[in-house]
DNA sequence: CTTCAGAATTTTGTCGACAAATAAAATGCA
DNA sequence: TGCATTTTATTTGTCGACAAAATTCTGAAG
């Protein structure tokens, strides 16, 4: 007799409780779900995710070695905040690791590589086509991490997805009001001459290529929260 | 009646026993004390460290974000090999950190954190002086962490500890039998003509002086490598 | 009404225990 | 003897519970 209604089916596999606690609350963090600075408590996820405070705990020590929540000692866990004031340190290492990446890719990439990187500008196309900014996000991150792997230097491939991931949620409050749909969309097109220099192994335009795709990246999100600071301050 | 011998005396402060079971297995990793593929079991850690498997657990889960254990699901724990096949990568990163953060310091650096980097500079060459291998790789770590904290980027400060991290095990495996001392000793001097150059806030030389010492101490690196490789051949 | 001290509550850090999964040993068979 | 299979043992992943630290609440005094 097979037993199949029981009152706790384990339903998950061991081992897979940190995963799936960590994941979820990465992309919560990244989506601005959790907003930064807000708590998170153990015996509130424990329940949420059906599952022990030790699993959680493990994975929030996790979330903290990558930066996206900060640990009081004896104290509750909070979500990173945005650093706001040193933002130009994010934008010099972005631009950076666009640029170094690139190169590497130039250099190193073989015929799989660029058929994965030609994957994630299809996947991010089709999003840019359905105007689904978090989608666009997302997808322009997978896309710049393919190519950094390509570059075959897991260290540059590491702080670059941070940066990303980061960006992503600064994206996230700024980016979405300010989209306008086009076609082509000069985003897309930007990425196409990238992959058409790493397809050619020109590493000098690859350089120029990236350094230009940081720029206008930089430059319109300095743009955007120049325009939000304006709207914050009362007259 | 005050209770002092007590057979268990609490011995360690609540919240303490991670950063201490992280502390020293992160040492012992970087000193090779634990050596790269060694497995790392709990129990056995447990009880060497007389505290529970929790906080050696996530003790292990830092380590691992920190990439110096690998974890096998439902398998033991082993300390990270180094990436021997790749090592290029290492150096191209390693060189262009080197770069940016002493240029950055020679921006950005303010005249407190020029008296951290000075007490670093002097410590280092007082184990320059005494000889000391290993507090030499250490505390050339720290100085140029010092270095790249002034330059007040957190990402880049981030990813060049962790390659200095990496650098130190590498260093402990080949650079003890080959130390010739002299005074006074050219590291000190380069140091010296670092430490000028950013006070001076002469960013060109600063690069220069940068690539230049990356570029000695990566050759130095492949000469020993090159070298061992030679005598590891059977004939 | 404010302020400060003490008590009660909440939340974290740690512990011992149990079950699943793997590794090791032992047994059976050709 | 050699190989496959079962059994045992070891190690990890998860759980519930307890104690310490911190926050909140309460109440009394100024």
């Amino acid at each position: 007799m097979i037993e199949k209604t029981d009152p706790t089916p384990p339903e998950r596999k061991r081992g897979s409780g940190v995963r799936l606690a960590h994941e979820v609350l990465r992309d919560e963090i990244l989506d601005l779900t959790l907003r930064p600075g807000s708590p998170v408590d153990e015996v509130t996820l424990a329940e949420r995710f059906a599952m022990s405070r030790t699993p959680i705990r493990e994975a929030l020590v996790k979330l903290e070695g990558e930066g996206l929540v900060t640990t009081l000692p004896n104290r509750t866990t909070v979500v990173a905040q945005i650093d706001f004031p040193n933002l130009n340190a994010f934008f010099d290492a972005l631009t950076l690791m666009y640029r170094v990446t690139t190169r590497l890719s130039a250099q190193f990439h073989s015929d799989a590589d660029m058929a994965r990187i030609l994957a994630c500008q299809a996947v991010y196309a089709d999003s840019v086509a359905d105007g689904d900014e978090l989608a666009m996000i997302a997808r322009n991150r997978d896309f710049h991490v393919a190519i950094a792997e390509s570059g075959r230097n897991p260290y540059y491939t590491q702080l670059f997805a941070r940066l990303l991931d980061e960006g992503r949620r600064i994206l996230r409050l700024y980016y979405y009001p300010n989209f306008e749909p086009q076609a082509p969309h000069p985003f897309v097109l930007e990425h196409e001459a990238i992959i058409a220099a790493i397809a050619a192994r020109d590493i000098a335009l690859c350089d120029r290529l990236a350094k230009a795709h940081a720029d206008q990246i930089v430059s319109q999100i300095q743009a955007m929260i120049a325009r939000d600071q304006r709207q914050d301050i009362p007259l």
